[in-house]
DNA sequence: ATAGTAAATGCAATTTTATTGCATTGGTAT
DNA sequence: ATACCAATGCAATAAAATTGCATTTACTAT
């Protein structure tokens, strides 16, 4: 799945902005998700601080985001399901924070249904597992 | 079961201090867990914000409280099950966020265990669900 | 192509949140 | 009572996020 940011710009009644497509350029590179502070620290000299918060909301309210938060609070991005639309996300896979490069992934595994109690109703549910990735046990291996 | 600040402290080998005691007796009063920023609205006046911090985090180390995240990245804090240790705590219980109310529940309710991925190792895991609460969806009905 | 319009951007200022260093206070053991 | 060391408060700093506004840019209509 090759990403079109210019298209996806399209499709969702954006303008296109080189800005714009320099972000989902960027998040598209790699398949796990880059955090606010990475993509600030790589888009930094191109796009003004304020300018990427607001690229982020926008694309997470368009639903061609989702934000992981992670155990610090900090907010993750990565793309979307293309069953996302504006209103309603469909991420609903489970994510994987490794507690030592700490990237996060997105994994191709759902979120097993939970009943809640009586009075609760669950609209959406986030589930991230903690632990050693894929790339970092194989590494571990070698030192 | 009641909870006895005093007690917590010499349990954990802590020294017993007026804003440690405070901390606890605060977020003993509720059963949902309470943010930061609303301890420090109720405590602000008596205990400084960096000493609020790290009692905390030390709370936290110790195994006393545990910390949930919401969506916006603010950390809430909850009692924790007698059985957490000060470096491995066994608050494996499903969250639940109000999207109304904002507060956030330790559900009497088990994570279900999830089989990750070849070369992903997962040593705990967090779920978080989100919807409207026992309490605002029976004040909705009022209105 | 040109001009008009509304939206997006950049910059500066501000606010909020978190961290660090250090002097003072206060709890605990002897 | 004293001494010791940890915990606190305060001030300074750093980091993260938000707001307002002037300027630029993309798209639309002519
Ligand atoms: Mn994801
Ligand atoms: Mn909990
Ligand atoms: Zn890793
Ligand atoms: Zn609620």
């Amino acid at each position: 799945m090759h990403i079109d940011p210019v298209n996806i710009l399209k499709d969702h009644d954006l303008k296109h902005t080189k800005q714009r497509v320099r972000v989902l350029e960027e998040i598209a590179l790699d398949t796990v998700a880059i955090s606010q502070p990475e993509l600030e620290k790589k888009l930094g000299k191109e796009i003004d601080r304020v300018t990427l918060y607001r690229i982020l909301n926008t694309y997470e309210d368009k639903g061609i985001l989702h934000r992981i938060m992670d155990m610090n609070g900090t907010a993750n991005y990565a793309i979307c399901s293309s069953s996302c639309t504006e209103h309603h996300h469909h991420d609903e896979h489970v994510h994987f924070n490794c507690s030592n490069c700490q990237k996060i992934y997105c994994l191709d595994v759902k979120i097993p249904s939970i009943k809640m109690p009586p009075g609760f109703t669950a609209s959406s549910i986030n589930t991230t597992a903690y632990g050693i990735c894929e790339k970092c046990s194989a590494g571990m291996k070698a030192d």
